[in-house]
DNA sequence: CTGTCAGGCGCAAACGATTTGCAATAAGAA
DNA sequence: TTCTTATTGCAAATCGTTTGCGCCTGACAG
């Protein structure tokens, strides 16, 4: 199941230097364990969750709390995004330097848990109007699909 | 903060007898805790929490699995709706018979929690195109909105 | 109206995800 | 290299939610 995503790898990454060169710019340690966290969300790039980034670590062994402090740092500075699914756990998405990767959502397999990245979104204008309806502000929205991926049916 | 909710409760309400018809439908028993949970839904109408419930519980007191197995059994019999905005706990509405509630999303403030509901969903069509582009089948979609309240600006 | 009994309830313990306190460790500056 | 302090690992604590298990009680037959 790991190699064979449907997600799109198409698009160049951020090499580790950037990212890490992100972490000290925002005058945090370049610790291996961050570094291996930031290697592991680099290759995969779908949300993970907690526990497969500490299953997919290559020679660094870390600490569960470690990998939890990490990713709240990185999501701080804006490397990291988290999604939630519903499911329990928190799922954790590295997010391109700006040109790279943008707002987008997810299509979930309610049966293996399979993602596919949408990467259209259409809901800026009812965002707005949302908000000015009901006259909040900084309005945001979380949207995700959930359904039967081709093989689960 | 109780009662006065942006959440309009203008729409009329199933009685309580028949949402207990409903649960007798189910064969399912009537049972005191059933009838006081309902009743606590039926009151505020938005998505509460199990310890909100609980605590505007009136009379009957009742332990919060018990809460939980009745939100779980509601939940299966089609009664109540389970949203999830990302905070850790669960929240539970009560959904018309049909004709009154329907799909919809919610509009959370970041600060204070104020709940308001946003009836309309232009979602249909971008679900299916969704679900015909990527083979997938019964697709749902979860969507909420956040922000910042006027009171909490 | 009463007895029967499976479905429900309260209580306490179990659980899984996440957080936190603290002493040991290791980045990065000097 | 040495020093300072952020970071880590470990264990224990939290928090929401679930579950096991006797006792209790709706619903229904008699």
């Amino acid at each position: 199941m790991g190699s064979a995503h449907l997600h799109v790898p198409d698009v160049p990454r951020e090499s580790l230097a950037d990212l890490t060169a992100r972490l000290r710019h925002g005058s945090r340690r370049v610790t291996g364990a961050r570094q291996a966290i930031l290697r592991v969300l680099r290759q995969e790039r779908r949300p993970l969750t907690v526990r497969e980034i500490r299953d997919d670590l290559t020679g660094t062994r870390c600490d569960l709390a470690t990998i939890y402090r990490s990713l709240g740092m990185l999501t701080e500075l804006g490397l990291v995004k988290r999604f939630d699914f519903g499911d329990g756990s928190a799922r954790f998405e590295l997010i391109g330097d700006g040109g790279g990767s943008h707002h987008h959502h997810h299509l979930v397999c309610n049966r293996c848990t399979r993602i596919v990245e949408i990467d259209e979104c259409f809901l800026e204008e009812l965002e707005k109007s949302i908000a000015r309806q009901n006259g909040f502000q900084a309005v945001t929205h979380r949207l995700e699909f959930f359904g039967l991926c081709p093989e689960c049916q």
